[in-house]
DNA sequence: GCCGTTTTCGGCCCGACTGTTTTCAGTCG
């Protein structure tokens, strides 16, 4: 069992127990005990059956956890988490998803009605019987029903971060003898936020048994359909669906580029095809006067024969790339390694679960040159957010280590709050002795768009401002964008020289695509960072990089491509 | 339930908004 899923486990209990009204700090020793193993550098099933170790010394892990992780790691799951699933709907942790409905209001629902479903929910909704409970009215059955919809848009989408997670493991799975390669396509492979299901398509004579494997691996929880070239089976807690498909290595590259999508964009590819006189299938490109095969063997083969360059899978969204892969003017896109530097990372100084030594060790084994430390303002108090006194105190602590050759540069910097009114959480002169300056929203999201492109507008009238921060606040399936004027924020950004961020953060990749790839069209600059709170987390960078190549950036697009000296005179510069 | 220690239990992060009240509980970040 991955350390992963047993912290899931583990939140998922304490969200059973928010809901049974337990006490508040027991519930927040689960939470901090599933994120210590998150966090963990080894599998805590492997750290329990060790004799000479301890779960024990793991900070956030005591006595009481340990007999649970015990129980978890033996059953998948533990008694208090049965007993709860006992004593409440089956559909109770669903509900906590519905915005405007905490622990305390589903109790209480629970209390007076007898449903555990969200449909139930809605029922209720509209039936008008919500507001007949004590502290519940109109307003939010409203909310709710809002809630519910946009639930159900994003029910059976996947993080890329779980797919890719989910995609991994079984390429473990189905390697093999014979097997030559295992290579997933759909959504992930074009690198798009959410994905739906997953392909993994296998070539080699031993690919027949890959499937085998792959039907018979303990965490499919529902085979779907099996048959010699195709099994579809449910897999993991959250029952996220995968094809694998067994493939003749004559048609591997007709099926990869077939399964790759996207959809549109193989519309396009085939009504291409047709008015060339040919056909394409995901067993290959025919002449429809002979029948005869033209090309399928490679991706890159396929593209050539219908006269195109290799359009690259984070571009096939026909939205122009075919276009530009005709005339030969398919952009130069950005790749991870040219990344040199990470600018938007938290340690223990607020809410980050690393030191800023750590931090900084980690990024120079990633072979970073340079990081901007970017803890959070004081507006921001449940992170310990740093006040004026703090940040500048931090910064001079950031540039002594700075200077003491740690083999990285190090930027001192801060993630402020953008205020309600717009305005910066911390004073002009305290924001003028750091080197980075990111502005982010982080509160009252729920404002009407005007009022909310005036904050941002404002917010980007701050002279040390240099970077703003998730554009749109958006959570990935769990919180939509904050509505604004998108354009005319981009604007301006670009008029004051304020870069763009593309947080990587998996739950976040905001800016989206779409909005990249708009911004660029305006001239901006961008940043690609992680935001990381975590050493584990500054792998995400290449999901940010995958987003960026979806909007079509170039390595020129984004600042921290640059070296480190030209980077730090690229913060300095004001307009 | 964890931690730290002043070794045996007290402290653990909190401010602000929202919709519901008629003074505030619940939700959110």
């Amino acid at each position: 069992m991955e350390n992963r899923e047993i912290a899931d486990v583990l939140l998922e209990t304490a969200d059973l127990m928010e809901i049974a009204g337990d006490d508040s700090f027991r519930i927040r020793s689960y939470r901090n005990g599933a994120t210590a193993i998150e966090g963990f550098p080894e599998r805590i099933s492997d750290v329990l059956k060790d004799p000479v170790r301890k779960v024990t010394d793991i900070p956030g892990i005591g006595k009481g956890l340990a007999h649970v992780l015990g129980e978890i790691v033996e059953s998948g799951s533990c008694e208090r988490r049965d007993a709860l699933l006992q004593k409440f709907p089956p559909g109770a942790l669903e509900f906590l998803k519905i915005q405007g409905l905490g622990p305390k209001g589903i109790a209480l629902i629970f209390e007076h009605y007898r449903i555990g479903t969200i449909d139930e929910l809605e029922r209720l909704c509209l039936d008008q019987k919500l507001r007949a409970l004590p502290r519940m009215g109109a307003k939010l059955e409203e909310k709710v029903l809002r809630s519910i919809a946009q639930y159900r848009q994003r029910a059976g989408r996947y993080l890329l971060s779980y797919a890719e997670e989910i995609a991994d493991e079984l390429k473990g799975v189905l390697a093999g003898p014979g097997v030559d390669a295992i290579t997933p396509a759909g959504s992930l492979r074009r690198g798009k936020e959410t994905v739906g299901d997953l392909d993994l398509l296998v070539t080699g004579p031993g690919a027949a048994a890959a499937l085998e494997r792959f039907t018979s691996f303990h965490k499919v929880s529902e085979v779907l359909g099996r048959g010699e070239n195709k099994a579809s089976a449910k897999v993991g807690r959250e029952g996220l669906q995968v094809d694998v498909r067994a493939l003749p290595p004559e048609s591997f590259g007709s099926a990869l580029q077939y399964f790759t999508g996207s959809k549109d964009h193989n519309v396009a590819i085939r009504t291409r095809a047709v008015r060339m006189g040919l056909k394409l299938s995901e067993y290959g490109l025919f002449r429809v006067s002979d029948g005869a095969k033209t090309a399928g063997e490679t991706e890159a083969g396929v593209y050539e024969a219908l006269g195109l360059s290799w359009i690259p899978p984070e571009l096939r969204e026909n939205s122009g790339e075919i276009e530009a892969a005709e005339e030969g003017r398919l952009p130069n896109l950005i790749e991870v390694g040219q990344i040199r530097g990470d600018v938007h990372m938290h340690t223990t100084e607020t809410d980050g679960r690393a030191t800023l030594e750590e931090m900084a060790e980690a990024a120079r084994e990633r072979g970073y040159e340079y990081i901007a430390i970017t803890d959070h303002s004081k507006a921001l108090a449940m992170a310990n957010g740093l006040d004026e006194r703090r940040a500048v105190e931090f910064a001079r602590r950031v540039r002594e280590i700075d200077s003491k050759e740690l083999g990285i540069r190090i930027f001192s910097g801060i993630e402020c709050d953008i205020l309600k009114d717009g305005t910066l959480d911390l004073a002009d002169d305290a924001l003028a002795e750091l080197d980075a300056v990111i502005g982010s929203v982080h509160s009252h999201m729920s404002m009407e768009s005007e009022e909310m492109t005036d904050r941002l507008l404002r917010a980007l009238e701050c002279p040390h401002l240099r970077i703003l921060g998730h554009p749109t606040g958006r959570l990935l399936l769990e919180r939509d964008p904050y509505p604004f004027d998108f354009e005319r924020v981009a604007a301006e950004a670009v008029r004051r020289g304020v870069w763009l961020e593309i947080n990587s953060s998996p739950q976040r990749l905001d800016l989206n695509a779409v909005h990249i790839r708009a911004a660029k069209a305006m001239g901006a600059k961008f940043v690609i960072s992680t935001d990381a709170h975590h050493p584990s987390h500054l792998a995400g960078m290449r999901y940010g990089v995958a987003t960026a190549r979806r909007g079509w950036l170039g390595p020129c697009d984004v600042m921290n491509t640059l070296p480190a000296a030209a980077f730090a005179a690229a913060l300095k510069r004001t307009i």
